[in-house]
Formats: C-alpha cells, sequence, structure tokens
DNA sequence: GGCCCCAGTTTTGCATCCAATCGATCCGTC
DNA sequence: GACGGATCGATTGGATGCAAAACTGGGGCC
C-alpha cells in the first residue's frame, strides 16, 4: 500500500508539482470521486511523503479550482452543475473556436496529416466500440473507448498546436481541469447517436481547415464543443436524479 | 518593516491563501518588478510568518503562471514579451466579448445604470488627466489616472456580471493574472490619443448593450480589447529597447 | 424521548529543523 | 595569466512537532 515511494517519478525535485499533477490525474479518471474529502495524511502515506508537499498540492489544485479547500476542514473534490458545464462549453466553445480559426491560416503538412489521422482513427473507434459492446460493459472504459477519446484528444491537440498561441493553449488548459474527463467518458460510451453525430462535427472541422476556411472552421468548431457540453450537462443532470451526492 | 502582523488581515486560517493574494497584488502593481527573485526569507519575515505559507503561496502563483519556480532556485516574477501580450488579448477579446453578447440580452436596469456611470466617469477622469498632466508626473499614477483605471475596471465588471457566468469571470480573472497592470497603467498614462480612443470605444460597446443589440456589442467588444493590447504589446517592445531585463 | 453540553479524537495549519542543491569564490595547476 | 576543481555560503525542499479548530460520541438535563 506504501510501497512506490520511487517508480520512477523522476521529480526534478518538485515533489508537490508531482503530487499536483498526480492527484489531478486520479480526480479527473474519476478514480478519486466528486464530493470526496482528501485528507493530508491518507494521501502522504500513500506516497510516502509528508504531509507538506501533499498541501502545497491540494493548494495549488485549489487554486485551479479543481478542488475546494475549507479552513481547517479539508479539502474535496469540485463537482459541476449542469449550468456551469454550459458554461464552460460556452468559454470552451470560444476558444476552441479561435484555435480553429487561426489553425486553418497556420496549420502545416504534418500538423495536416495528423488532424486527418486523428479523424480517422476517431472514425473508426466509433465503429469498433459500438460493434463490439451489445451493452455488455456499463462502465464504459472499453479498449476502444479509450482508442476514440485518445483520438479525441489528439484531434483537438494537433488544432490547438496548429493555432500556435502559447496563451491560447495555457487558457484550454486551465479550462479543461475543472471538467472531470470520465463523465465525458461515461456520457458518451452509452450513447451512439452522440458518438456519431461527434465524428460528422469533427469531419466538418476537418474540411473547413483542410481547405483554409477560417470563419467556417471557427463555426464548425464552436459548435461542436457547445454541443458536446450541452450533451454531458443533460447526462450529468439526468445521472444527479438518481444518484446522491 | 516587520511591524505588521496583524494589521487587520483577516485570514479565516488561510495565511497562505491571503499572502497569494497580497503578493500577487503587488506583482500586478509594479511594486515587485518582472525578474526580480522572490525569496522565501524575506517575504516570511516581511510578514511575520514562517517559510512554509510562503512556500505554498509561491506554489499557487506558479500554478496561475504569475511567477516561475525553478526547482532549487528559486521563484521570480514572469514577464510578458508583446507576442504573449497580443495572444492574451486575442484570447481576452474572445471572452470578453462573448461577456459583451451575454450581457447585451440579460442586462438589468441597475447594471445599465452602473454601466453608464462607468462610462461617464472614465470620460470625464480622461478629461480631468488630459488637462492636469502636462508631463508633470511621468510615473503616470496621478489621482486623475487612477480614477480611470477603476472606471475601467467597473466598466469591464459590470458587464462581466450582467453576462451571469460563474465559469466565465473565472476564466477572465484566470488570463488578467498573467498581465500586470502597471504596464497597461504607464502605456496608457502617457498617451491621450489612446485613452482618447478607448473611451469611444466604450461608448459603441455601451450604446450596443443598451440597444440590446448583442452581436454588435460582442464585435465591438472584441475589437476594443484586442486593439487595446495591441497598444500595450507595442509600448513594451519599446520600453525592451532601453531598459535591460 | 429529545436536546444540549462537554470531553476525546481527528485533522488541519503553521513553525521549526535538517538535508540537498546551486552558485560563487578561492586556490592550485598548467 | 587563464582555466579547472574543490570548498563555502546561501537558499530551497521536505520532514517532523506542536497548537488550534472542528467533528464525534456519550452523558446529563429538561
Amino acid at each position: 500500500m506504501v510501497a512506490e515511494t520511487q517508480n520512477g517519478r523522476e521529480t526534478d525535485g518538485a515533489l508537490g508539482e508531482w503530487l499536483a499533477d498526480e492527484l489531478l490525474r486520479r480526480i479527473l479518471s474519476g478514480e478519486v470521486p466528486v464530493g470526496s474529502w482528501i485528507r493530508h495524511a491518507a494521501v502522504a502515506e500513500e506516497f510516502g511523503v509528508s504531509r507538506t508537499p501533499v498541501r502545497e498540492a491540494l493548494r495549488v489544485l485549489h487554486a485551479q479550482g479543481v478542488v475546494t479547500i475549507t479552513p481547517n476542514r479539508g479539502a474535496r473534490v469540485n463537482g459541476h452543475s449542469g449550468r456551469d458545464i454550459r458554461e464552460l462549453g460556452a468559454v470552451r466553445g470560444e476558444l476552441e473556436g479561435l484555435a480553429a480559426e487561426l489553425a486553418a491560416g497556420l496549420i502545416d503538412d504534418d500538423q495536416l496529416r495528423r488532424l486527418n489521422s486523428a479523424w480517422d482513427r476517431y472514425d473508426r473507434a466509433v465503429d469498433a466500440h459500438q460493434a463490439a459492446d451489445p451493452e455488455a460493459d456499463p462502465a464504459g472504459v472499453t479498449e476502444a473507448a479509450r482508442l476514440w477519446a485518445e483520438a479525441n484528444e489528439d484531434f483537438h491537440g494537433v488544432i490547438l498546436e496548429a493555432a500556435a498561441s502559447h496563451q491560447l493553449s495555457l487558457t484550454i488548459a486551465e479550462i479543461s481541469r475543472r471538467l472531470p474527463r470520465n463523465s465525458a467518458f461515461a456520457a458518451y460510451a452509452g450513447n451512439s447517436r452522440l458518438l456519431r453525430q461527434n465524428s460528422a462535427e469533427h469531419r466538418q472541422i476537418a474540411e473547413a481547415i483542410n481547405a483554409g476556411d477560417a470563419a467556417r472552421a471557427r463555426r464548425a468548431m464552436t459548435r461542436h464543443v457547445r454541443s458536446s457540453a450541452e450533451a454531458l450537462a443533460r447526462w450529468v443532470e439526468n445521472q444527479g436524479q438518481s444518484r446522491d451526492r
């Protein structure tokens, strides 16, 4: 249970930083459920460090809006209401729309190739997911699902890279921290129609960028991000009815 | 120099948090110059606390992109190149544009009144600033300058409030942390033409919101924020030529 | 039977202490 | 005189210790 003290962590002497990343990963992946408390002592023991770097990591996560620290009480993982998710979708839609607009004018051959590859892989992963999963895996973390999630990240990542704006990337990364991905995972894994729609939207965006049509790329991207957020918001709201919190 | 240990700080037991705010304020105001190192011991002594909360505060500022922490070396205040500032202007332009669009449809009477008040105060402060300052105050922190800076904050603040999107506010606040305001201060204080132009842009935005024309409000706001950033970027680039860093 | 109060325990928050690392300076050698 | 290496000082990074605050449970009182 303690065990890992040095499982190749390459910390560069920034232990608190590394802890923040690791905790963030667990929170986004859903290993640490929304609403749960994070205890200094528990984390410290698990990673084989003292409470000091744990405190630092938690304060960083608090500053990033991932957890909330109540004085003398502790840190708990932030959840988001449907409204929050829609708002985040609007914000992210603007920024990714801007990225798509910039990318349409700046993308190079290699990035274009990777963009089309990502879109293609996404498509095929959805096919595989739909074919191989006849309600057999309610948890939704099939291999195919992992693949389309990865392809999706690549798709958006290449566009962001092509936009070549460091501050834009930073800001989008900041927003992504506020949205647990496993929610998106679960919301999409069970709804093939959404996956298909996403795929079609990706194709439209890729086409516009291929054609160098900045305005169209932007509109398509903004619409895509917003509709994804809308779907996620509805899923969360439905879940909320049956699950206590 | 030590002195203040308890000058009404009302910390609620969140000392690290308070320190981060205070340090951020000093950095944004320019009291702590860009590029300078921030030493744990110095800050700890000045505020009469131990190094532990100082460390936490610096890590928070690092996570927010305000300072950079080099392992085993320390934290130094981040500056921004002209390019960074233009990128930030593009990002912020999108988000404040969205805010203006939303505000045009949601603003209530009281907010509308405060919006027009802010715009009016800005105008008058610029008049006063221009009249009272015949190159007499190169530092640029005249009373009139303070007034227009405040009116400017109010103007943007009311629009953001009317947009009624918590996540949007959070994101814009996040971006604001990356831009030292004293730069903007100094850049504008010496250039009346820019102040006038800003004033005119504010009026256009206010008019569009008054008229409930969301699309026009958005365009005007985006253009306004971008041109402000462009002016600031040029000022920083010119400064950079004569000043070492 | 329900409510309130009080002690015990848990947990956070900060301070202090010790180790590790980096840069600077000084010395020796070529 | 210049370069290379070792030692010293300064500074950060992490661990531990201790006090304060908040939850928990139990007992007494109304």
